[in-house]
DNA sequence: CTACCTATATACCGACCGGTATGAAATGTT
DNA sequence: AACATTTCATACCGGTCGGTATATAGGTAG
């Protein structure tokens, strides 16, 4: 990978901080979206020129999936956290708590990067479209997993489907993220996480 | 409104039906989103020329408020009707099926595009974004109200807050929207209904 | 027929798109 | 000092974007 930094540095040295450059261009691509992001104003969030960005990170399409990296490793920490809740119930609580702060936070644009990429991308070259299904994928499977280890410890009735109520979950999540973009506050999502986690089946 | 058809015709006639062009041009911003749509595009689905276009529609921006226009009273009539149901749950069911058959259906392309609106025009210039976000406020209001109804009716717990049950369901049915989109079958959205309905409270 | 009006088709506009060629500047190596 | 290597800054590439000027074709009104 070129952008990593060679154990000897031969030739002229680099002027910025990749890391802090991709995560520049992560905020830029979350508030604007893949196609609407420019190589522009990618550039001048950045604080490189084309040159270098094409030098360090390989096009658009390239810097776009390292900052979807970038966001799952950093802004959706807290859903790997969540599955180690003690039972499904704590599993929903902290996952529907951290798509609020996440989402509908302070100065990070609000949304879900992954949310978007899904409803913008859904035309776009296969490569990246199935770069973010395989992230929302893996989730949903890991999600899916936990509840079926919640039913046999008898976190959840016998009545309830794991899948489909993880399913059923994630959609909330999803929802939330495009309330979020919609211009929803935190409260209002508030009372939509209140309201679903009273319906919510076991503990 | 230009392109309404005048009583009496005068000048050269008209060589295009303006609501089937309309209903093209829907289709063509429905699957590609407002900015993904090219002009191009738009004028090869509504078989005319760039010129006519905009003789008869104005601009990109009008020609896709009308496209909303035509969308919401044709694909989004099951709304309305949903409201008339007997109960709450009624008005929940009518609201949950009527989006998977609509999102997830045949030949139309699947998700909302007011959705899909919401999380494409967040940055863009606020006429066509005040525009979107107008129509969301104004069916979620209608759907607090009934539910405010059914709450006097007997159809809710005391315990359930109207309006945060009606923005709970609306964030489900636009996680639907988002899960279609994302490839999700009728079958697969069909669960999520099922166990969402299951958790309902109230009848 | 002539005058007038409107829609059509073609070609074009400046602006922006993602991406790159080029040459100078800055380092390590010899 | 001379060279190899890498980054930087500038200017530029063809293509596409939304939108339009222009001229012609097809109608009604008199």
């Amino acid at each position: 990978m070129k952008c990593s930094a060679p154990t000897t540095t031969r030739g002229r040295p680099r002027e910025f901080d990749p890391e802090e450059a991709l995560t520049a261009a992560l905020r830029v691509f979350w508030q604007r979206g893949y196609e609407g992001a420019s190589m522009a104003e990618l550039t001048e969030a950045m604080g490189i020129t084309k040159p270098s960005l094409y030098a360090c990170f390989g096009n658009k399409e390239a810097l776009f999936k390292k900052a979807l990296d970038l966001y799952e490793r950093d802004k959706l920490a807290y859903v790997g956290k969540a599955l180690e809740a003690a039972t499904a119930r704590g599993v929903a609580e902290r996952l529907l708590e951290g798509a609020i702060t996440t989402h509908c936070g302070g100065s990070d644009p609000h949304g879900c990067l992954g949310v978007m990429s899904t409803v913008t991308c859904t035309m776009e070259d296969p490569s990246i479209r199935n770069f973010v299904t395989e992230r929302r994928i893996a989730t949903e499977e890991a999600l899916i997993e936990r509840f079926e280890r919640g039913k046999t410890e008898g976190d959840l009735p016998d009545t309830v489907d794991p899948r489909c109520l993880a399913q059923c979950l994630t959609t909330v999540l999803q929802g939330m993220s495009v309330k979020a973009q919609g211009g929803s506050c935190a409260q209002e999502l508030k009372g939509v996480v209140d309201t679903y986690l009273t319906m919510w089946p076991g503990r």
